[in-house]
RNA sequence: GGAGAGGUGGGUGAGUGGCUGAAACCAACGGUUUGCUAAACCGUCGUACUGUGUAAAGCGGUACCGAGGGUUCGAAUCCCUCCCUCUCCGCCA
């Protein structure tokens, strides 16, 4: 959620960038209406006001035995009026509070602007010391590949639960397991976090807290009966273990990082891309999430990449960094980095991190402050999050460049004391 | 699922209609004292909105004692609904 006083203050620079994210802007309409509440609160306070001396005056009356009846019944009349300006109030608020939770973060001004994907821009680009784009031999893709080793079975996890709903087998349920240990392992031992392991069903105020809800309802699986939502991400549940706190300056930045499964429905995307791995109903993540002081945010946004991207140096996959346009950001985005694996069979890049700086949007939803030691006053933290990573994607990257001319598969050096097996064949 | 207890400021915890935005204690912060540390003593110490300041500070107003309604001139305090926590019993992993 914006600010509505820099609303307020800078209208016209708030409505440039809510253009280059692609959204459509209610600006002047939220003005206005903004206008409309100062106006009720002065009514209201000034009536508010009155009747609070007044009411003090009636209780001494009665003390000393006076006659208040007069007044008292003007009271009543000033309460109703009261009222009557709280009820305006109250809709003003709730259409305000509508139109502004409907209203992107902004992009920074480091980001790029741009409309849609093909305008991210490739920073960097890693690849394994003898990495060839064009291997001698062809890989298949990581279907197949899972169906002839046994090890991944698309179809029964869709007889299961549906499709989209990965079923893994014997040394796959293994490697993925091993995946998860090791990024975690590799997080806490090297990068200095604390661990976390989340409730995946949260109810509707972490939902809007983290920014999921109310714009993307439709993307989220709900629980009706209970009220809850299956988390989409770790985000979720532990950008809000401080939703409503007051954190020490001397703590931050707070950093976190926890395993979760993650559950979308991807509605609307069926058909397009939607093979094996590449989208899912359920998956497996590892999610870095960090609380931090404003001023540090984004050199701690470099370091989440960096921290990302140490786990892919370490099991030598192929991947490149994109910096995320304005109109490809997310809606709680202020600036985001994806990093991408190939996917030699696909013969493409693969989405496997996506690492945001959300700056104070988050945490003013979710009311996730801190206490500045210089002013004494409680002031936004910023959040940041990123996949370091998710296992899906990972996983095809993996299967497909680790495979041999035969067919099977090497498991990655740093793998092995995880999975107590070297090759899956 | 059944029965009961309870939700007050950073924490503990008092407070059953006006003198309570809220005692007391602890923590925190500032200071005095001190060779240093500790102790002791003094002081400060909620949040949000809003008005007035060029702005910071300040000052004024309003609201907030789990949430939402109600009664009343006036509610932390009385009534209703909901949520949450804890204890006991039952069931179950």
């Amino acid at each position: 959620m914006l600010d509505i006083k820099l609303i307020r203050e800078n209208p016209e620079f708030v409505k440039q960038g809510i253009a280059n994210k692609n959204e459509k802007d209610r600006v002047d309409e939220l003005l206005q209406l903004d206008k409309q509440r100062r106006d009720f609160i002065a009514r209201a306070d000034e009536l508010k006001s009155k009747r609070n001396t007044v009411s003090q005056q009636v209780g001494q009356m009665k003390k000393s035995g006076q006659d208040a009846t007069e007044i008292i019944a003007e009271m009543k009349r000033v309460g109703d009026e009261i009222a009557e300006y709280d009820n305006k109030l109250r809709s003003t608020e709730e259409e305000i509070d509508t139109i502004l939770r409907y209203i992107p973060n902004l992009p920074h001004s480091s980001v790029p602007v741009g409309k849609t994907a093909e305008e991210n821009i490739e920073v960097k680009r890693w690849l394994p010391d003898g990495f060839k784009f064009e291997n001698d031999f062809k890989q298949i893709d990581h279907v197949e590949l899972g169906k002839k080793l046994n090890i991944l079975d698309f179809e029964r996890g869709a007889k299961i639960s549906g499709s989209g709903f990965p079923l893994y087998k014997g040394k796959g349920a293994t490697l993925e397991r091993s995946l998860i240990n090791f990024m975690l392992d590799y997080h806490l031992q090297n990068h200095n976090y604390s661990e976390i392991f989340p409730p995946f069903l949260v109810n509707k105020e972490s939902m809007r807290g983290t920014g999921q809800l109310p714009k993307m309802e439709e993307d989220m699986y709900h629980i009706e009966k209970d009220g809850l939502y299956p988390i989409p991400t770790a985000e979720v549940p532990v950008t809000n273990i401080h939703r409503d706190e007051i954190l020490s300056e001397k703590d931050l930045p707070v950093k976190y990082v926890g395993y979760s499964a993650c559950f979308r429905r991807e509605a609307g995307s069926y058909g397009k891309e939607s093979k094996g791995f590449l989208r899912v109903h359920q998956f497996n993540k590892v999610e870095m999430v960090k609380f931090v002081k404003p001023e540090t945010s984004y050199d701690e946004l470099e370091l989440l990449v960096k921290d990302a991207e140490d786990i892919l140096q370490a099991l030598n996959i192929p991947y490149r960094i994109l910096m995320l346009c304005t109109g490809d950001l997310s809606f709680s985005a202020a600036k985001c980095y994806d990093i991408e694996t190939w996917s030699p069979a696909e013969n493409k890049w693969l989405e496997a991190s996506s690492c945001s700086n959300f700056e104070d949007f988050q945490a003013r939803r979710s009311g996730i402050r801190f206490r500045n030691e210089q002013t004494k006053k409680p002031e936004f933290v910023h959040t940041l999050n990123g996949s370091g990573l998710a296992t899906s994607r990972l996983m095809v990257s993996l299967l497909e460049n680790y495979q041999t001319p035969e067919g099977k598969v090497i498991v990655p050096k740093i793998l092995h004391k995880y999975t107590g097996f070297n090759v899956i064949e």
